[in-house]
DNA sequence: ATGGTAGCCCTGCTA
């Protein structure tokens, strides 16, 4: 079972390239986010076309979520719920749904913009709002993946410079302590399982600046999952090349491979 | 070199 994670930013503009994508990597399931659509204009029959059933969580023109599968979805649910004080009202970031027997979340957090602004003082309740909502859906003994783009670069592996991100949003010790708590509660970084060491390998980097070509990136797009799915992580990867070429998102795609056989039959 | 690019819908805001 592939399972993967884009952030697109813009599906309008990303569709030819996600179309691509999707017939040569053949994800089994895959959490977009910044789809910045609404959810009349999402096109779940193109998705329907590539043999991906589609969920969506738009509401205009900023942020969107979706999850498309073709190995089911059920049990779909939008945002943290109507009993939480979500601290970016109105904004589209998280949806879940039960996708060949493991419950995923395509999450977007909020960037933050600047540790001195109230938007990253939100960013942080924010994350407090996503784990309590995930001890709340699920147990760290369920079958459980949340991926998407965190806008967290875990630790200084994860960073192309720490000297020239010192004082930025993304590494602050506050922000990679609400990852800590995460990990805490029952969840492991599918990525650092099958490479517990290696640096320099980013998913998304600026569009200015030659930023990708000068390997200036973040490690911010994360596949966290618990034991029950982490223990059967055989492979995960960011595809660069989905990055290069003409009109590409800022982000890579990263995909986890698990050895859980879904019988579509049943 | 406080620059640079991309995408949204007004030509500023968000990332």
């Amino acid at each position: 079972m592939r399972i993967a994670t884009w952030n697109v930013n813009s599906l309008n503009a990303r569709q030819e390239r996600v179309e691509e994508w999707l017939a040569y990597a053949r994800p089994d399931v895959v959490c977009l986010q910044e789809t910045k659509l609404p959810d009349a204009k999402f096109p779940h029959l193109s998705f329907g076309a590539l043999g991906y059933d589609s969920v969506h969580f738009g509401e205009g023109r900023w942020n969107g979520v979706a999850i498309l599968s073709r190995v089911g979805i059920a049990d779909v649910t939008r945002g943290f719920g109507d009993d939480v004080d979500d601290p970016y009202p109105g904004e589209a970031r998280l949806i879940s749904a039960v996708c060949g027997g493991v419950k995923v979340a395509s999450v977007y957090v909020p960037n933050g913009r600047d540790p001195a602004s109230e938007f990253y003082e939100r960013k942080l309740v924010w994350l407090d709002c996503l784990t309590e909502w995930t001890a709340r859906v699920a147990a760290p003994t369920d079958r459980f993946l949340v991926a998407g783009d965190w806008n967290v670069a875990p630790d200084d592996r994860d960073v192309w410079s720490v000297a020239k991100m010192a004082g930025s949003t993304h590494v602050t010790p506050a922000e990679r302590d609400r990852l800590a708590r995460l990990r805490d509660w029952g969840f492991a970084d599918c990525f650092r399982l099958v490479h517990p060491e290696v640096d320099g390998l980013y998913s998304w980097w600026d569009y200015r600046a030659g930023c990708f070509h000068k390997g200036e990136g973040l490690r911010i797009d994360l596949l966290y999952a618990t034991e029950p799915v982490a223990s059967q992580v055989r492979w995960a990867c960011m595809d660069r090349n989905a990055r290069k070429g003409s009109q590409p998102s800022d982000h890579a795609p990263v995909f986890v491979d698990l050895e859980i056989t879904i019988d579509l039959t049943a």
